[in-house]
Order: structure tokens, then sequence, then C-alpha cells
DNA sequence: GGTTGAATACTGCCCTGTGCAGTATTCAGC
DNA sequence: GCTGAATACTGCACAGGGCAGTATTCAACC
């Protein structure tokens, strides 16, 4: 009997949905679009066709460019009921996996130097990751395809989290670097209220008054 | 030579600097905690601490509980400098799985009763989420040993950035259940306006009332 | 006093997934 | 004609997940 599929052949799978794909191609749309909520190694990304042929989800054609050999993978009918089908099971809240937030939790071993330092890493690579969100966004408007275009408002539901976890997450590192400032010494917060700081209100995000 | 020691050893070490523990309360102590924002599975942290002492971080001491055996670990003087170097790197950002946005993604391969309760599941657990954060919060006023109180300052940056990110993602669920609902079907959203879906501002806690 | 079920304290096994190195061809720019 | 990037993969070693299985201890209940 064929290997269970994983929630990765899913994911393989939905994309075949919206065409056919070079297992290549699909590794650079990975990386663009569902990456950022189910990033994936692109070797992965080699394996999982070949498994959804087996099941009978896919076919593989053998092509050339030159002599160069390629094969396109299609979805099959029974792949798209297969993928209807796991729609309806209701699918795993987000995971977190964040290092720096380790090394966040054990500050205290270390120098509030380092501390200032971690957080501020996130908090620029939050930034990166805003820009680049940004940049897709600024994209969506000139090269639409008719595939691309078809699929914009689920696209845009992701996108919406997406951004707003970055927003939040360089905001968060902000607050923190504040609250630490505050602190005596990394092992010793001094009168520094911890009730507090978990009950103040969100900050809303700031507006930019010009433009 | 011993083999390279990975975050998750890291994450071991840095709570045996806190404590002397056993790998089952190690594995209970994960749970509760650091496993918000490094989850690894128990099976995994039964073999870090044997790498630990492997590479002089950590000794091991067997006891015993009656006739059951059961083996503690403690850091050791170099194990407390590798893990201030450790804290000299900088460290990932935060890696986001969720299986469920893939399924909001591909959602128009499938019907809107589908994506609602995909969001609503989303949701409910988001809530579920975040009343065990306020659960733990609560229990922090009462049960403070020493080694806890000492470290709750640290402990209050990771916490208030789950207790947001979770908040934030219930927030998203009611937003996104909001936009699909006004979809004509899952695969034509109608006139609904993306560019106006990713440029609102985010809005504040507060319960909206009308109905 | 005996049973039962939860908590304690692990180990083995198989599979998924990551990261890196390596191979070979095509193509655009100089 | 040369070079470097893009295309199109494969192999390998190791980290990590999930489940099943083993055995003891302890408190609750009858």
């Amino acid at each position: 009997m064929p290997a269970p599929l994983t929630s990765t052949s899913r994911a393989v799978l939905g994309l075949l949905a919206t065409r056919r794909w070079t297992t290549y191609e699909l590794a650079k749309q990975v990386r663009r679009s569902l990456g950022w909520f189910w990033p994936r190694a692109e070797r992965k990304l080699y394996d999982e066709p070949r498994r959804l042929v087996a099941a009978g989800f896919a076919t593989a054609t053998d092509e050339h460019t030159g002599r160069r050999p390629r094969t396109v993978y299609a979805i099959t009918p029974k792949g798209r009921r297969e993928l209807r089908r796991w729609l309806d099971e209701p699918g795993a809240g987000p995971i977190l996996e964040f290092e720096a937030m380790v090394k966040v939790f054990f500050a205290d071993c270390g120098t509030l130097e380092q501390l200032r330092a971690t957080l501020e890493h996130v908090e620029a690579e939050a930034e990166d990751r805003v820009r680049a969100l940004d940049a897709m966004v600024a994209g969506h408007h000139e090269a639409a395809t008719d595939e691309f275009a078809a699929r914009r408002h689920v696209n845009a539901l992701a996108l919406r989290f997406q951004m707003d976890h970055e927003r939040f997450v360089g905001e968060w590192a902000r607050w923190a670097q504040e609250q630490a400032a505050t602190w005596p010494s990394v092992s010793d917060p001094g009168p520094w209220d911890w009730k507090q700081a978990l009950a103040a209100p969100r900050r809303p995000a700031e507006v930019d008054p010009g433009g």
C-alpha cells in the first residue's frame, strides 16, 4: 500500500490544482507564497509530486528543454476530489518556533546587552519581512496572470494574516526593548511591574501622518 | 568528536541553569512554558540531557524512588559558560507553521461552508489557548517558588508575546469570516475589495455590538 | 486487603523533514 | 567563446515527531 499522504502532500496538491508545474517551479512558488505559513525545504518538495502520482492524484509528463529533461506534474480528477475531501478536516492552528524567544526566556543567564541585541535583531528581521510582503502586495497590482487573479481573494486573507503577524512581532520587540531598558540588571528588574506589563493594552500601530 | 549541539540542546541547558531536573520533569516543564515558542516532542527531550553530559555541559546522577531508578541532571560551570556564549548569537526569528491557513489558501477548491468551518475552528482554538495563558498568569500570582519568582520578568516578556499572538490569531479568524461572508461563492468574491481588505487598519480588540 | 487508574520514568522504531553537497544542462550577457 | 546565473534534479546524514511498549509507584476506592 502507498504511504499515507501528509499535509505537505496536500499543499503541493493544492498548487497543482491551479496549474501544471515542474518541481523546480513548485519550489520557487512555495518560497514566495505558501512558504510563509507552510515552510518546507526544497528537497522535500522534489519528493512529494512523485507520491501524489503513486496515489493517483497527479500525473507526470516527461518533457525536455533542449537536451535537458524535466518532469511536469498535473492534478487528476481523483486528486481534486481528495483535495475537496481534505478541506473538510479542521486543520491545525498556528505552531510557532521562535529561537530568539528562547534566548529572551533565558536572558537572565547572560547580560542586558545580549538581551538588547537579540531583541534588536528580531525587530530588524520583522521589518525586513514586512518590507518583503509590502513589495509582494505592490507586485499584485501589476503582474496579474489569470490564474493568480482568480485566487486573489483567498490570497488576501492569508496575506493580511502574515502582514499583521510580522508587524506585531516588530511591535513586540520594540516594546520588550523599552521594558528591559528600565531594568537595573538582567537578573533583577528592580521595581518593574510585571502585572502591568502583562495587562497594559496593546499599542495601536503608529499612524504615519506624512504622505 | 561529539555531535554539535542544537538549539533544542541549548533550550534544555537553559532549564538546567535554573535547577536540577529529571527528564520527565523537564518534559512537563517544556509543555508548560518553553513549548509555546519552542515545541519539541517529549521523545526528543529524553535524548538531549545525555548529549549535554557527553559535551561536559551537565552531569547525570542516578537516584531512585523506591525500587524505580531515575536520572537527575544538573548544569556544570562549563555548561553555564556555553549558555552565555550562545546568548551572543542572534537567534532565528519566528517560524510559523499553520496547516489551517493552507486550507484557507486553497479554499477556492472547496466550498464556502468548508472555509467558514476552518476559520471557526481556528478561532475556537485560539480562544482555548488564550484561556490557557490567562490561567497560567493567574497561577503566577499565588504559586511563586523562589526559582520562578527570580525569572518572572523574562517570563513576562515571553508571555506577553504569546498572549497577544493568540489574541491576534482569533481576531484575524473573526475578520476573515466576516470577509468571506460577503462573497457570493468561494471561487468568486464578487465586488469584494481586496485592496481595502489589505489596507484597512487593524481593528482594536473591542467587541462589535452590531447585529 | 486488593484492584484500578493515573503519574512517573523511560526505550525502540519508523517515518517526515532539513541542510548541504554534488551533478549536469541551458541561457543571457559580455 | 566564456562566465555566471537559472534550471532540474539526487544522495546522504542527522534532527525531530508520533506512537507503541515496558515497568514501577502511589493514591483512591471498595
